[in-house]
DNA sequence: CTAGTTATGGTCATTTTGACCAAAACTAAT
DNA sequence: ATTAGTTTTGGTCAAAATGACCATAACTAG
């Protein structure tokens, strides 16, 4: 270990101000489902802010803000999230810390992002102004700084979970039918799945809970509604505030 | 950590340094194969580094250090664990970025977090000293910080990874034996597996290309050589230094 | 009452997995 | 030189998981 990057950074001069550790902000990825205008079909949504000032001002971004300093990166995200949408998310995990020397023009910032799922009665409630919009995850236009980048990998990510983990039943309600997750599957992984052979899976794994519920209402025969069981799992790091 | 980010902040007077951002700080665990002192079977080992200030004065840490104004996360994880350790590795990627409020007793820092695999030739040149030491992964002890949860973590990821991914061949050589790599498994999996089925799997592999070569002097039949071809998935935010 | 549609249960062939066997190929010891 | 011991390598076989597909149940709309 050498000294000169010590001696770089404790000398008071010009280049101090070169030197200043890069800024540090939270910002969240946020998926809800909502019906496509055009299909009907459940399609994965995002809100996006509409930026106010430089740089990209007047370009959409995703939700963030700085961290402030007495609360964990989780309770940043979370507080970042109900601030610029009211929205409570049902999950929520950190994506990734984008920390690339040119992500932002005016100075270094390096971004610890989250990604959140929310359920759509949730979803339904939020927040939607001229500044706050919501934006189909397959036809975003062009957003500020690496943004794009970033909604491409948690887009990754999400397709990933589902196929592994439990992060399906987060963006559906407390209760829901065997076909509404099918669904949620097909919007995300874009592709048709066998109704037949998805529930079988499904009855396959031990957190799916048979009710004695069916969903009333709909045109054919009422399906039984089930219900998610399994807490999901913890962040390495997630020693919320006290 | 080196100093002088440290400084930069504890030179503050007190209302100034509550109202300074967390510092940010890049942290690496280094896995690499040795054999093990008992068996003479490869096991997992990790470097680490003494501490010689407070807080935790004296115990034993991961490498780490501030992020400079002028590199990559990335970048810097990879000067650091050259600068501690001598070491280039094979594989780095971003772990987890740990943030929570009491992490150090004397300030808020943010830790983002690498994880990296060296070769064993590499790690056979790696500097030792009274200050940097290398453990067995499942017999650390008591560690600086929230340290320990970094490790059992960083374990984590790398067990997933390697049932899903192609991390196992970035701690062999350019060459290797399939019962090496299978070796790598049993280590890093602590359970047996099958000779004849693990090898199935791995010629099933395109990636795994068979050479001419046969491993020379062992004991027994000479295993065939065999090389990994496949380029390591590039992460989200790997903007080089140009 | 009938046609249309979804929910649900099932079959069947194919693929993947796990447990196990046996020959090949080499070294070390007799 | 022969044999015993060990690892590599190729193989079988049953069990389990997967994918394609069929058939009936149960409801609504007309």
């Amino acid at each position: 270990m050498k000294g000169g990057g010590t001696i770089y950074y404790s000398s008071a001069n010009v280049s101090e101000r070169q030197a200043a550790p890069p800024s540090l902000a939270i910002s969240t990825v946020i998926f809800a489902l909502r019906p496509s205008e055009s299909s009907g079909r459940p399609t994965l949504w995002l809100p996006l802010v509409r930026r106010i000032r430089e740089p990209f001002k007047g370009m959409w971004a995703l939700p963030g803000g700085p961290l402030s300093h007495a609360e964990s990166l989780q309770d940043a995200a979370s507080r970042n999230l109900r601030e610029t949408t009211g929205l409570a998310p049902s999950y929520l995990e950190q994506l990734y810390a984008f920390g690339g020397l040119h992500r932002s023009p005016t100075q270094r910032v390096v971004s610890i992002v989250y990604w959140a799922l929310v359920q759509p009665t949730e979803a339904a409630l939020a927040d939607e102004s001229e500044n706050v919009r919501w934006f189909r995850a397959d036809r975003l236009g062009e957003l500020a700084f690496d943004h794009n980048a970033i909604v491409d990998y948690a887009l990754w990510r999400l397709r990933n979970k589902l196929a592994y983990g439990s992060v399906a039943y987060h963006l559906l309600g407390e209760y829901f039918t065997l076909a509404q997750v099918r669904e949620v599957y097909e919007a995300v992984l874009d592709r048709q799945l066998d109704p037949a052979n998805f529930r079988r899976q499904l009855k396959a794994t031990p957190e799916i809970e048979e009710t004695g519920e069916y969903l009333q209402g709909g045109k054919h025969r009422p399906p039984r509604l089930y219900r998610y069981t399994g807490r999901p799992g913890l962040d390495p790091d997630n020693r919320s505030t006290p």
